[in-house]
DNA sequence: GTCTATATACAGATAGAC
DNA sequence: GTCTATCTGTATATAGAC
């Protein structure tokens, strides 16, 4: 790989720094191309030499993002879970909460982005179901062996889905140290983790050992 | 009152109404003025007549949901309801998903115009608690009479707003006729009520007398 | 490839006639 | 109050020098 080329990644790296940076900041929609160049350290005009759009952006970073993420799944769980099993369900959730809040910026933005197309778009659906197919399979297999679910899986999967993706947009990051006199309350992670692992698996009726 | 006061609240109705058609139709963030006036039939500049800007007009329309949500409300439950009992979580419910389906336009776009702000600063949030109040009371309620929660009030009822409104956002509406070939499945509302209702009660593990 | 400067596009908002 | 026509601000995208 000549000079070139690498100069070249290197900016396209900065660039896509910046974003992830000012999307967690500002927030995708209110980005601007300058925000990002400002950021990086370059002029405006550069930014068009490595992206053609902003959305093209995004997908470079989802691109990236599922990278890393198939580093931790190919290696972990692929055989049907258990989800009635409090430790296996509680697994799950934290895997997903921790990839959501480990890129907090880029899971914020594609929402917005999903968000700005208008609910009629369907985008937003399509997201939801897209990202909850796991999650939908270990239900079905849980149907198919005799157990009651609350309702059809797709939606199950979807609610839960909605659920995990809305906190985890909403919630301010639990940085330790700086809490700032927002209003918001900071929970930790392993906190709602542990919350949402019960209120999902017994609900608000409680666990019937407890 | 006047016939020019009265022309003057036609058009502020039209507008309205035209803003809540396309609200619905294209999303809140992709409707211009100019969309909203021509889908009333008046000319751009009467807009700001009536109202100083998009904004502003959503504000109106909230107004005028609340007016009429009030009747509902003020009429009916206001003593601590017991959620771990099936039928009240149901109606709660049910009174929730009725008012966000019955007002999809405002309340999607009211979301659209807390996500647009970016997630840092916490305009989200402050609304899924602020739209959960009533539904914490009634936790703090069960906690004081030694029912054990899944976790702190706030937190689970800030959890159950975001199922709620990320679901009556994404999903399309259960129209009576049209089911266009869009992929997305159309769930009856009561489908969807007694899913909920199921999932949060007992959870996944199912209730314990099934 | 990167820069500065500029062009294009468009939504928001206003001016002034009726 | 409502209209047509226009102005302004701003973000995206391109042109052309280096």
């Amino acid at each position: 790989m000549g000079v070139r080329k690498v100069k070249a990644a290197e900016t396209a790296a900065a660039l896509k720094q910046a974003a992830r940076q000012q999307f967690a900041e500002r927030g995708y929609l209110n980005t601007k191309i300058t925000d990002i160049t400002t950021a990086a350290g370059r002029a405006t005009g550069s930014f068009y030499e490595h992206f053609a759009s902003k959305e093209e952006l995004l997908q470079a970073l989802l691109a990236d993002m599922e990278g890393q993420a198939s580093d931790h799944f190919d290696s972990a769980e692929h055989p049907p879970h258990d989800l009635t099993s409090a430790g296996q369900l509680r697994d799950h959730l934290a895997v997903a909460w921790g990839v959501m809040r480990d890129n907090r910026a880029v899971q914020a933005a594609l929402f917005e982005s999903a968000i700005a197309t208008g609910p009629a778009s369907g985008v937003l659906w399509d997201q939801l179901a897209g990202g909850t197919s796991v999650l939908r399979d270990h239900l079905e297999y849980l149907r198919a062996t005799g157990h009651q679910l609350p309702g059809d899986p797709v939606l199950v999967a979807a609610a839960m889905g909605a659920m995990l993706s809305l906190l985890a947009y909403a919630l301010p990051p639990a940085g330790p140290g700086q809490q700032d006199s927002s209003p918001a309350p900071v929970y930790s992670d392993p906190d709602v983790i542990d919350t949402l692992t019960r209120l999902l698996l017994h609900g608000l009726a409680g666990s019937p050992a407890s």
